[in-house]
DNA sequence: CGAATGACCAAGC
DNA sequence: GGCTTGGCCATTC
């Protein structure tokens, strides 16, 4: 059987790319949620929303991280213990989830950027 | 430096 | 509408 790999966090990211993401996601609104691409096409990585996740994963906590979503307006992350909390933080700030657990990005999305 | 990683995304069946 | 595939790209080892 398979040893499964801890996950143990890699070193929190002291990297300018991950603060420039830390930075924008501090930005969003209390009430709104942006998604992974979006993010990234701000910060001038139309294709790299991947990362952008890892910097969410990286993991600081200062930050909004639950305000990010995917593009389909859901949750990622779901068999962690975050998944709960960020539905619960987003439901918190007056976001509704629909049926398939996801959210109105036309209605809850970010714009500024 | 090469290989692996991952909280993504768009396209194709 | 859901599942699979390939591409993406910075960071890590």
């Amino acid at each position: 059987m398979k040893v499964k790999p801890e996950i143990h966090p890699r070193k929190p990211a002291s990297s300018t790319y991950f603060s420039r993401v830390y930075a924008l996601v501090r930005r969003i609104p209390r009430g709104r949620v942006a998604t992974y691409g979006q993010i990234a096409r701000a910060l001038g990585m139309p294709r790299g929303a991947r990362t952008v996740g890892w910097a969410m994963r990286a993991g600081d906590e200062k930050i909004p991280w639950h305000r990010v979503v995917n593009a389909r307006g859901g949750i990622s992350v779901r068999p962690t213990p975050g998944y709960r909390e960020q539905r619960a933080r987003l439901r918190a700030e007056g976001i509704r989830f629909g049926r398939d657990a996801r959210i109105d990005l036309e209605k809850y999305g970010w714009r500024k950027v």
